[in-house]
DNA sequence: TACGCCTTCTGAAACGTTTAAGTAACGTCG
DNA sequence: CGACGTTACTTAAACGTTTCAGAAGGCGTA
């Protein structure tokens, strides 16, 4: 059916050797045989087929990256967008991501069988967290992989992450130019890898503007899952407090929880951004749409996957990896929700 | 390296044949060799080379899904709910989901690399249109794939799309229930198939509720690039119009367009919902969080996904597909931006 | 002339499977 | 008792590449 080696082979009238020898570089081949070959694989239309090529080197010139289990009506367009940059930054080098599903049950098992089968020849991990299980097994295994996203800070493996707490830093830091002083912090439950740096952050951001920095565990830093409304129940909390107690600004440690912020202030009757601020992290495609525009921290996320898919395609060729852990700054991007002076303009 | 299917041979002292056989279960083999075979295949912990495997049967049990071309800050929660799915029902079935990026420019040639390539077994085409280049040439090779969505009407391909007439004329019979009688419709250009179905429902469903549908050139169906800055402009001129032919109502295609006149809307001090009512299509994940909260016509995603997959699968086997184009009902999600009784609720 | 060294090419083995064809061993039956 | 099926297995040929080892030919050198 398809044309093959063999046939290019003839067309020119050559060993097949010869012909893989021309496809390749692989070896010296007289200029006239050379042209011959070209001429014939231009004439049938050659195209080697990739399934050999990678049976022959034993590997499969893909990378495993597994979806998250999203529950319906989640947002993640942040990772959606790293995908699809990563899936630029590969082919443009030759290689393709297979996406797969890794169950919440069990997230390994889907791995190791991608492994077993030979499926793919590393993996990018997204989403990690401190004593992550797929880690420790691509590690114990010697299994290429990069991740997205920090875990224990005593492993070594190579990873990209987002300097969160530099990004926070700049939120707080904002707020302060601003005259706020009485600065609360809607985070995430504690426990996680990135939302306890994304609160390091914060303290850390306080303490050098000489406020004294709130107890992890009290009122002014409220847990809330990274849901809209369980952020506007502690939002709540926060505005009950006596007016000269209440915070004038809230650094919202995601989108999500900075728009449930938001609904809670304007549902007290205050204005965001006037009466109190807000700021979230994410920068969220639907951020600079909200009303007032969320201010945000936006990721480099197309700096992040081609460096994602750079360093794993070294890990992969077994070539040193001198920085382990690289970390990109994020981008404050001002709008109304903090500063009603910024103009409304729109993507 | 890794354990081959010879290395079982020799511990179970069969040939490979026989483990070939019982691996795959193609030929009998006695009950005490199998059990020898199996004991082998445990111990050693042997897994078939998948690759080696895909050459033999000349397939790569790889299916093929673009990436469209997303702007920063754009937003696509759709699809990306699609790509998952469909990575999940495919996987279900021993197959993998190869992402891939349509370059803009040039969509079909990274259809005909992979192709050429045989680096997948078919494709999934979403973002169809009129015309579709990659569908008259994905025919024209017999190359198999099911699009997510349709084109031409007289092409005949395997397809599965939402039924957005349908839809369409649920949102406008709602508006009229609750009393509207001037409905506008904010459209997209004229020329895409998805969008011209989409103000086709809306024509048939006033003439089915005996009101002259508008010209869709007119005032009444304004045309707006996807964006809400677009949508907020478009919305302009609709709230310009005397307050006696001033809609009542606004049927937006999009979720996106619906953000954009909701925002238009309060810009000129009237009411989401109590002075105009908005209804929007996609239900985005957001839309259930915007204040008000936006009615929306939701698509069966993961419905849609399986269908495609399993209609792709037996393309691939070369079965006869019966039903050659599958629709599937959106269904009406009714929040306070139509209906101000209904309870905000939020997921 | 015989030898060795390039250069350029070919033959054939590998990569790890599946499977068609073949072969023993063991009844069954005319 | 020989022909003939069955059953249970093995041998070897594919699948489409890459690449190692070697061969043919030309050419310089001893």
């Amino acid at each position: 059916m398809a044309v093959k080696i063999k046939d290019v082979a003839r067309a020119a009238d050559v060993s097949i050797a010869t012909v893989s020898y021309v496809i390749n570089n692989s070896a010296p081949v007289s200029e006239q045989t050379r042209q011959r070959v070209l001429e014939a694989i231009r004439r049938l239309d050659y195209h080697p087929n990739s399934t050999a090529r990678n049976l022959k080197a034993s590997e499969t010139r893909l990378i495993g990256y597994a979806w998250h289990n999203v529950a319906r009506g989640q947002m993640n367009a942040i990772l959606d967008r790293f995908l699809y940059q990563m899936a630029r930054a590969a082919e443009a080098r030759g290689y393709h991501v297979l996406t797969f599903v890794q169950e919440a049950a069990d997230p390994l098992r889907s791995y190791e069988t991608l492994i077993n089968t030979s499926r793919v020849d590393a993996f990018v991990l997204a989403g990690t967290d401190s004593n992550d299980a797929r880690i420790q097994r691509l590690m114990a295994l010697g299994f290429p992989f990069v991740a997205f996203g920090r875990a224990n800070d005593g492993w070594d493996f190579p990873c990209v992450d987002v300097d969160v707490q530099a990004g926070v830093r700049l939120a707080v830091d904002h707020l302060w130019q601003l005259g706020h002083r009485r600065m609360a912090c809607l985070a995430w439950p504690e426990g996680s890898k990135n939302g306890d740096e994304r609160v390091t952050g914060y303290r850390h951001a306080l303490e050098q503007a000489d406020i004294a920095p709130p107890d992890p565990h009290g009122p002014f830093i409220p847990r809330s899952l990274n849901t809209v409304s369980d952020a506007f129940a502690a939002t709540e909390t926060l505005l009950a407090l006596p007016p000269a107690e209440r915070p004038t600004a809230i650094v919202a440690l995601s989108d999500v929880l900075a728009i449930g912020a938001m609904s809670c202030i304007e549902a007290h009757g205050l204005r965001v951004g006037v009466d109190v601020a807000v700021t979230g992290f994410d920068d969220d495609p639907m951020a600079a749409f909200l009303r007032p525009p969320l201010t945000s921290l936006h990721q480099p996320i197309d700096a992040i996957a081609e460096a994602v898919i750079l360093m794993l395609l070294k890990v992969v060729a077994g070539q040193p990896i001198p920085e382990r852990r690289v970390l990109f700054a994020p981008e404050l991007l001002i709008r109304a929700s903090s500063d009603p002076q910024q103009p409304d303009r729109r993507p």
